[in-house]
RNA sequence: GGACGGCUAGCUCAGUUGGUAGAGCGUUCCCUUGACGUGGGAAAGGCCACAGGUUCGACUCCUGUGUCGUCCACCA
């Protein structure tokens, strides 16, 4: 018991002299680390578990408000559950972002040095990229401490070190071995400037005005059809009609040789439900390799595919000798008045189009055939074992079933509920996941070639001759495997009997698709289980106007700058209460402030306690007048809801109700009636009022610890009483 | 085209089993009271988007409309 108030209190509070040392404090204690936990008593050996994973951050990234508002939700849980004595695991890592890191270094490059990728090679490139990506690692790192995480960075990955390849390489052969990997010529979606594929979910829209243009293949071709990309016309096989089209009906199954300057085309009319009559001519050409609803048609009907755009946006030979070279543009202009020359053009308008754009360059993606690896997530194959309800070992089942039968189960609940639905909906959407991309910086894709061999597996293979497959993977294949790559996987390690599967997944409801989704395939499939128990998909924060925070917009507001004005807890307040999950919120600085007072006023009522307190023997409850058991009967009922408004994830309720409870009860009622009685001569009531304080402020601050760690901690240490533990580990209040 | 979400005090948002509404910030007035002016006290301010319906009673449930936004699909 220290006699004297610490002098730090006699000064309002300060964040930034706390901050560091009380983490430093945290990080010594190894309590970040559930197995020091249990070593030291602070939970049972076979206590229940608690875990989750770190989303982990682009390994090049630094932080921002999105960060910052997935730290402080994932460490209310994970200080909540350590506190209520489970075996709690905050398994933290980063992601290399396979083409974000690597366009960054790209740029760097340029910027710098005038050179590309290419003129340094494949091997100096990627040491730059992983130099790069070292030193991004550590600003992350700090970023992350910053924000008071309680992660256990013994157990720290990264999605492309040397565990976590063998995981991927041993997943990526098995699936292989299954039929569910496969290498395939299909239609990609192919962005010439990133030159490379991207998945479905990585292709974004823009709406945009394009010209609608009418035009007949031959002066002497029965009817006319509409398009806005003239120039793919050059690849047509066929044109297709509606099958009750009455216009159209009567040339169904006819072939026609037409030549549209570039030598002899074989056109075939061809009947399909997808084709809308209202649109257009009602005649739709089809160009089986630059366009994905055309190449089913192709498929459909056995037509040819005519590539006559290649991987840099440029026409191909195919396209004629005149195109060949020419960008898409121009190939597009010069065909235009080429038929105008031949009086075919019969109608130019404008219109509305949905273009399709790439989600890193916003440019224009081009869909092109090309031999790429994909997932396929249709295909039955036998599951080996289950612990997934419904399904049984040796069943045959689909990924695509997989995914949905866990959700559809409730053995993976996710809050909102609302966004269960979308997630049905996009797997009842989705087609087979093309996994390789054309970059250096990821995982090599673990397939070797020699003549007409293929060898896939873990390990290069021994003997001589072997060229392995220069494509990387998609960084979601990666990251797929992250609840339990993390842990181990595929050796059969203690931490992934203990720990898996995790107990929440925290994140964005923007990688619904991209990550979690690909999460729930991986770990149905290769483990026979669920990732998680729970999916809670927080909003996007955004600026006091309601916009996306920008750099070019310049409405960023740092996580850094404001924890060096305002304190760490505060910001994570702001970024808690008034929020909800699966809703965006804004965010002002005018908000953090407000929590920076809610610190300060913390601060005061531990000195006023403190001052009001030292002379007396607080360990031993005196005789408590009815007016404070009513008082700490108010208390108990706070703990109650307080508790079960965490156990529901309603953070934003519990900051609420304990900011409320600490200012407008304890601090204006509680403490503004007990001045009476502190400075009256009653010995009873004071001492029953010294008591019922202090009291209330310890369970206080113990309630606020999972929100405001910081200053909580730090008014622990500072209290005068017999519990010499850190708060990170007391027991959580019981009601 | 389909789905979803928001629409509540000037602003940002809560409001979970239906009983005519709350918080923060802002505004106005008062208070150098011995924890705190990063404070305290008081006050103003809302036909809870609109229209129907269910109900004794609806911000809360149902139907529809408007509006803003998001996601998905896609017409070439």
């Amino acid at each position: 018991m220290s006699p004297y108030m610490d002098e730090k209190l006699t000064k309002p509070y300060d964040p930034q002299a706390t901050e560091d040392r009380i983490y430093q404090l945290w990080e010594e204690s190894g309590f970040f680390n559930p197995d020091v936990c249990v070593q030291k008593g602070v939970c049972d050996k076979d206590a229940e578990t608690f875990s989750i994973v770190l989303p982990p951050p682009n390994v090049t990234g630094t932080l921002h408000m999105g960060h910052s508002e997935m730290l402080a939700i994932q460490d209310i849980l994970v200080r909540y559950n350590r506190m209520r004595g489970k075996k709690t695991l905050w398994l933290p890592g980063t992601d290399h972002a396979a083409i974000a890191t690597q366009t960054k270094v790209e740029k760097k490059m340029y910027d710098e040095e005038g050179t590309t990728r290419h003129d340094v090679g494949r091997e100096e490139f990627l040491k730059r990229v992983n130099q790069f990506a070292k030193e991004s690692h550590d600003t992350i790192v700090h970023q992350i401490k910053k924000m008071g995480s309680s992660v256990d960075w013994s157990r720290e990955a990264f999605t492309l070190d040397e565990k976590r390849t063998i995981a991927v390489r041993t997943a990526f052969k098995k699936m292989y071995d299954d039929g569910l990997v496969y290498r395939g010529h299909r239609i990609v979606n192919w962005c010439p400037h990133c030159y490379s594929t991207l998945s479905d979910d990585e292709v974004e829209y823009k709406e945009k005005k394009a010209v609608l243009y009418t035009f007949k293949y031959a002066k002497d071709f029965p009817f006319a059809i509409a398009t806005t990309r003239p120039e793919t016309k050059l690849g047509d096989s066929a044109v297709a009609v509606n099958p009750n089209d009455e216009r159209y009906k009567a040339h169904i199954g006819e072939i026609f040789t037409v030549d549209l300057g570039h030598g002899a085309q074989t056109i075939k009319v061809i009947a399909d439900e997808a084709v809308d009559p209202e649109y257009g001519t009602g005649a739709l050409g089809v160009t089986p390799a630059h366009s994905m609803t055309d190449y089913d048609m192709a498929q459909k009907n056995d037509l040819p595919l005519i590539k006559v755009i290649d991987e840099h946006g440029k026409m191909t030979k195919e396209a004629g000798a005149q195109y060949e070279g020419l960008k898409v543009k121009e190939a597009r202009a010069k065909f235009v008045q080429w038929l105008k020359d031949e009086e075919l053009l019969l109608k130019e308008e404008e219109v509305d189009q949905n273009l399709s754009i790439c989600y890193r360059c916003a440019r224009p993606v081009e869909p092109l055939p090309s031999l790429q690896w994909f997932v396929n997530v249709n295909k039955t194959f036998t599951i080996p074992h289950s612990n997934i309800k419904g399904v049984t070992a040796g069943q045959q089942i689909t990924l695509k079933e997989l995914m949905h039968i866990v959700v559809q189960n409730g053995q993976i609940q996710i809050v909102p509920e609302r966004f269960a639905k979308i997630y049905f909906h996009w797997i009842e959407n989705l087609r087979d996941w093309c996994i390789s991309r054309q970059i250096w910086y990821g995982h090599q894709i673990p397939v070797w070639y020699r003549d007409e061999e293929t060898y896939v597996g873990v390990e290069k293979p021994k003997d001589a001759g072997w060229t392995q497959d220069p494509d990387t993977l998609d960084t979601w294949f990666s990251s797929g495997l992250w609840t339990f790559s993390t842990l181990g996987w595929p050796e059969e390690t203690a931490d992934l009997r203990t720990y898996h599967p995790t107990a929440i997944l925290e994140t964005g409801y923007d990688i619904l698709f991209f990550w979690v989704a690909r999460m729930v395939l991986m770990t149905t499939y290769l483990l026979g289980d669920i990732p998680f128990k729970n999916v809670y998909l927080h909003g996007l924060v955004r600026d006091e106007r309601g916009r996306k925070m920008s750099k070019s917009i310049g409405n960023v507001i740092d996580p850094l700058d404001m924890i060096k004005i305002y304190g760490t807890d505060a910001t994570r307040m702001s970024l808690i209460i008034g929020t909800s999950p699966g809703n965006d919120m804004k965010l002002s600085e005018e908000k953090i402030k407000a929590y920076k007072h809610f610190a300060n006023k913390i601060w005061n009522i531990t000195r006023f306690v403190v001052s009001n307190t030292e002379d007396t023997d607080l360990t031993v409850k005196p005789e408590l007048t009815d007016h404070d058991r009513e008082n700490l009967k108010e208390l108990d009922a706070l703990v109650a809801d307080i508790t079960k408004e965490i156990e529901q994830y309603h953070f934003y309720l519990a900051g609420e109700k304990l900011y409320h409870y600490v200012w407008h009860r304890f601090a204006d009622v509680v403490i503004e009636e007990s001045k009476v009685r502190l400075y009256g001569d009653n010995a009873v009531e004071r001492s029953s009022a010294q008591w019922t304080l202090f009291h209330i402020l310890t369970t206080s601050v113990t309630l606020l610890h999972p929100f405001m760690p910081f200053i909580t901690e730090e008014v622990w240490s500072m209290l005068a009483h017999d519990k010499k533990n850190l708060l990170m580990i007391e027991p959580w209040p019981r009601s």
